[in-house]
DNA sequence: AAAAATATGAACTAAAATGAACAAAAGTAA
DNA sequence: TTACTTTTGTTCATTTTAGTTCATATTTTT
């Protein structure tokens, strides 16, 4: 195993697990206990670990990390800037529809201050988030999907058909050219389809990672949608041919 | 486990709970009281936690902090004997109904761990709680009440006049042996009534300060829940008084 | 292929974290 | 207040972990 690989796969276990133990990475990773103190001498210079006698620990669980943030970590600065983006097509007093996801988490951190805004979601940790807000925020019931904190079923289909906002942002797994949007599971893009029917624009917020993956279920074509907001890692041919079917804003550092 | 990984831990602890226990936190982290201490004096180095005699505090919990965090403060040890007794008249694959509140939140923190119930909110923060939980949980919709975290409006008296569950423990703000339990707005009681509507058994969980209160509105008399589980604290005259209504519980330590 | 730079491991010394014992200080109760 | 209990802080011995140095191995450069 090389030296940066070994120290990458150090750091995921420090991000993933919050800490390492040097006595237990020498003997998965069949090296001294000496090289492992070494390459957490070298991940602390470089700010990505915090040494402690044994091991060392995540500096981002200092400031009270929790597991979903690891997997909220994925892209998050891609994730940022696509909200930053997403908040410049938003109008004063305007009722958004939030999907549930992280990228629409993001969103929501950056209008917690504001306080003319209606934000209507169907995830826990979004509604959660803004509970300190000003905002008017209204939560579609139903079941909670546990460790996701979507909520789905008929309480949320009903409130959807009976509510309408100016825009919706939709998030997703999976986006291509020719199947449009798609989400994996049936349950999913039924919800998805509604909040664009019972929205007067659709903007779909992905990171560059989720293009050209297809999943089980159709929620919309392209065409449909108002616009897409990506980062800027999307390839330029990509870019061509979304730009051919909707607008294409894309966020950036 | 190792030296920062501990003295996060103890933070954690000190964040969620308010405060730690020097001797409790030794059984805790199998560690010396010694090293504990140690712990906290450098945390108050840091500014993370104001040592107190036997343990120490949140330095936010002296300035106020959030309105939630200071309210669930307030008789906090109360709450959780509370809701420890409750969980004695829980039976297995039980669906119950949790009212909006910090005595309820207890309740759902202790059944977290089990994954033969079906839970149902109106309050975003214990289903926040529980997202990581396997408990099937419903979330009643509608418009959430910002720094509260509980929900109103009619996608929550929708859902709620279409469940049924085993039991409803209900909180309040105020009881009283004539005017029964009392809420302080119009939308709060009509709520509660909901639910007593949807359960079949209804406990009402108070804190023994709660009582010989009145507010504004009605929800129902003492003579019609299933019981009350309050703390010991509550008076002996008082306690006969209910005890010829209902059924009394009293928590604990 | 030889030389230089880098990485690794082993041996040893230095530093630290920990717990126990006990004296000092701070609460608590009468 | 005084006596009593509990909690703290200091010191020191022990154990664990870290860092330094040097020899060896590996990779990169010339």
């Amino acid at each position: 195993m090389l030296l940066l690989e070994r120290r990458q796969w150090i750091e995921k276990q420090v991000i993933t697990k919050g800490k390492v133990d040097i006595e237990e990475l020498s003997k998965q990773l069949n090296v001294s206990s000496m090289t492992i103190r070494r390459d957490l001498a070298e991940l602390e210079k470089a700010g990505k670990v915090i040494r402690t006698h044994g091991g060392a620990v995540s500096p981002k669980s200092l400031i009270g990390e929790t597991p979903y943030a690891s997997k909220k970590e994925k892209n998050i600065q891609e994730k940022q800037m696509i909200a930053k983006k997403a908040l410049t097509i938003i109008p004063e007093n305007a009722s958004i529809l939030l999907d549930s996801g992280t990228t629409t988490m993001e969103v929501a951190r950056l209008i917690k201050d504001r306080d003319d805004l209606t934000v209507i979601t169907n995830d826990i940790k979004i509604a959660a988030e803004l509970i300190d807000s000003q905002l008017k925020v209204i939560v579609t019931g139903g079941e909670l999907q546990n460790s996701v904190g979507a909520l789905y079923g008929w309480p949320t289909q009903e409130i959807l058909k009976n509510i309408h906002v100016d825009i919706f942002f939709l998030g997703a797994h999976a986006v291509d050219i020719d199947s449009g949007v798609t989400a994996p599971t049936f349950e999913k893009s039924l919800i998805k389809k509604l909040m664009i029917q019972a929205a007067q624009t659709t903007w779909l917020l992905v990171d560059s990672s989720k293009f050209n993956k297809k999943a089980f279920s159709a929620v919309c074509p392209i065409k449909s949608l108002e616009g897409i907001i990506t980062d800027a890692k999307l390839d330029i041919p990509d870019r061509k041919k979304y730009e051919e079917q909707t607008v294409l804003l894309l966020g950036e550092g």
